[in-house]
DNA sequence: GGCGCTAGTCTAGACCCCCTAGGTAAAAAG
DNA sequence: CTTTTTACCTAGGGGGTCTAGACTAGCGCC
């Protein structure tokens, strides 16, 4: 009865390999069991259960993402930032698409709150100093760039995108552009 | 062996009714013919399998949107047509969020083209003729209208605009003022 | 160095979901 | 009124989730 040396942190970080390589809504438990050579029921012993798996690789992913959008902006400003910032989620999501869906699962209130959500409102809140949104087009422009960028991305990989030639490059570097442009001419209330 | 009268129709339907009261995730074979008080058995003679139970409801879901998106253009244009547009998508998430989920489901090639999704396309277009704008600019700002609403409504329903007190309807409605902004100032290239 | 404790893993098994094969009864067609 | 087809059934295999309870490896302590 070898010990295999499981903790939470490997399980989730092999769960988030197997979901990038599979898909997200096929990491289960006893896949991941039997990626470690062991039985199902052993994870039950880190795990509470197979919903706290899911949620601790999208708290990984937020947090990967959130390191990732912060390195990206640190000396940059104005539509410079903007871009940075926006190629840091879309990069992440082409690379990491199995974390990235988890990034997307419902997470409770209190899970939220120790999540690195907030730090990625706070960066678009950054982003935004330099255009200069008194509140409430502020958290307007949040709201209108996280949906964005999150709804591009989605779209993109969903394949949404595919029935027109155009490349989904050009259309988001133009998009960013454009998001640039209405932020440096938002419209008066 | 009294006949129940099932057809893909009324398992459909049932289909996207149980999705919008315990979450599309949680439509299951078994689910479906536990309500129909079948066994799980008989709704392989009228559905290949699970995925095609899924597939349905997600084709029901675009045709009942781009019928109502339809409905709601009929005899607007400019942002009137844009707003009317972008509420029946808001409404319709709000209102049946499992079928708004099923609507999302990966089609593959042949199933998207007898899907409902290019007269969504379409419409999208027919909207932007007010707006002026030559291609590949066209693309473009479908592509952004059609990222935009998805991901603030994604958003706002996973609860990540919970976390500040401004209202999401004040911003719904100061988002389509600045897309109505954007695309009358649309940036050169 | 033996003793007991705890952590980590196992076996066994209940329950749910997906799906197939093959049987049978009701309805429709001839 | 028989034949065919349609619609549902039983039985069962395979996989996923999860619990209860047994077992053992290794550590801390006298």
């Amino acid at each position: 009865m070898a010990r295999t040396g499981l903790t939470v942190e490997r399980l989730t970080l092999a769960a988030a390999e197997m979901a990038d390589e599979v898909g997200f809504e096929n990491v289960t438990v006893s896949a991941l069991a039997r990626r470690f050579g062991v039985k199902d029921a052993s994870l039950y012993f880190h795990l509470r259960n197979a919903q706290e798996l899911r949620v601790q690789v999208a708290m990984l992913a937020l947090k990967e993402m959130a390191d990732r959008a912060a390195d990206a902006l640190a000396g940059r400003a104005g539509k410079d930032a903007l871009i940075a910032f926006a190629n840091t989620y879309r990069d992440y999501a082409i690379r990491h698409p199995g974390r990235y869906a988890a990034a997307q699962l419902p997470l409770d209130r209190e899970t939220a709150e120790a999540s690195a959500a907030r730090r990625h409102a706070e960066m678009t809140r950054a982003i935004l100093r330099g255009y200069q949104l008194a509140e409430p087009d502020q958290t307007d422009a949040v709201r209108l760039l996280g949906s964005t960028f999150h709804g591009y991305v989605t779209l993109e990989r969903a394949g949404a995108f595919r029935h027109t030639p155009r490349t989904t490059d050009a259309t988001w570097s133009r998009t960013l552009d454009a998001l640039d442009a209405l932020l440096r001419n938002w419209p008066p209330g």
